[in-house]
DNA sequence: CATCCGGGTGTAACAGTGTTACAGAGAACG
DNA sequence: CGTTCTCTGTAACACTGTTACACCCGGATG
């Protein structure tokens, strides 16, 4: 009756087992999805690989939104929870922070699904909790913790988005190289600390401590 | 003989004409791009809309690729240079940030070309330019100047990434909103802060200031 | 036993995508 | 006239997400 079932029979003794589970399906999609990125999941090569027609896999998940949705779940759930670090509020909160990038840059994947499907609020959720609960046992409450947990999620974002694309990667756009260039005659230690990649952590680290200190001074 | 010529012929009185010029297949693609989003792009769309086989587009254009790269390149063009306004550096710095947010924001087809193509940082780049300029006009060179520009533009970037996914726009994913619910209970003020639209212009403002006076203080 | 029902699968199709091999028109040029 | 070059059209290939429909087969029910 309702589609998208969830695997009703896991074949237990009974003959007669669905040749593919829900599982199966969602198994193999975040492999594709891991090898080959979300442009190289499609429903054609999913079922190709389970060995099976099309129409079975819409049968399990729904449809490709669907699908993508329940991937993003699970890679939420398999990162567990956040671990916080520290003794002093701007440690922890740090840690958060740290916690919070390290999480997604080491899944590549997830900010490929998260993008196709606009899940970017699932994806700052567990931070964000552990944010808030910091923020309060810090003394920060209402209007001001919102802002600054917003504030630290943000700058979250920003290295997640940018960190590879401005470190200088292989292959820049010629204008920026032109401009790196002409960078590097007036400021060769600029202009290399521009480019050259490694940077990220450690100015992560000093970006989000002197926003999170200034956050918690004003009070 | 080399494809993608730049229409050499602009009918000047001549009799013969190109039925479309490379102009007119861009000027053409970017109004489907600002009215329908990258994804609204296609090749034959392009070409109906112009009354014209896709092959000529193709002809004119390259391919999809090189199309969009072009788009890119024309918006950010077209978008002029960075104002900077204020006196103290701090000030036409956080001008700067605020311009390239706000320019980032006013085109959402140009966050769409840029995702879709990976030219992020082209797209940081005028800002960029304009950051290293305050920054060495008040001291800051070298690795520091690096680090700075980097850190105003990361935070630039969380926030056009973020700011409309996680201020609460209508279709939440149901787990967010469960825990909006929930943090109201304990701190409804906060609830309301964190899921309210309007807030980022002045957080931005906040978090930038703070963190450029941060910057700029340890020298 | 026969019948029906429903879970699960397969075939084949529709409409759409980017891209290209190829043929052709028509002007320009020798 | 013949050749060359620019530009366009036809038609196809391989691929995408999605679905209408028929089918098999096991369990429940008559």
């Amino acid at each position: 009756m309702e589609r998208t079932r969830a695997t009703p029979k896991p074949a237990q003794g009974g003959p007669a087992g669905p040749r593919v589970t829900r599982d199966a399906v969602l198994d193999t999609a975040m492999r594709l999805v891991m090898e080959t990125g979300t442009e190289g999941l499609s429903m054609r090569k999913l079922a190709a690989e389970l060995g099976v027609a099309v129409t079975s896999i819409y049968w399990h998940v729904g449809n490709r939104e669907a699908l993508i949705d329940e991937l993003v779940e699970r890679v939420l759930q398999d990162m567990g929870t956040i671990r916080v670090t520290g003794r002093t509020p701007v440690t922890r909160i740090v840690s958060i922070a740290q916690a919070n990038r390290r999480m997604i840059l080491d899944r590549p994947h997830l900010i490929s699904l998260v993008r196709e499907r606009g899940l970017e609020s699932l994806m700052m959720l567990p931070a964000r909790r552990a944010l808030v609960r910091e923020f309060a046992a810090a003394g920060v409450h209402g209007a001001r913790a919102a802002l600054a947990v917003q504030a630290v999620q943000f700058q979250v974002a920003g290295f997640v988005m940018l960190e590879r694309a401005l470190t200088g990667h292989p292959q820049e756009p010629a204008q920026v190289q032109a401009w790196l260039a002409e960078v590097a005659e007036g400021d060769p230690e600029l202009a290399d600390n521009l480019h050259t990649p490694g940077a990220p952590d450690a100015l992560f680290d000093v970006a989000v401590r002197s926003m999170v200190e200034s956050l918690l001074r004003e009070d």
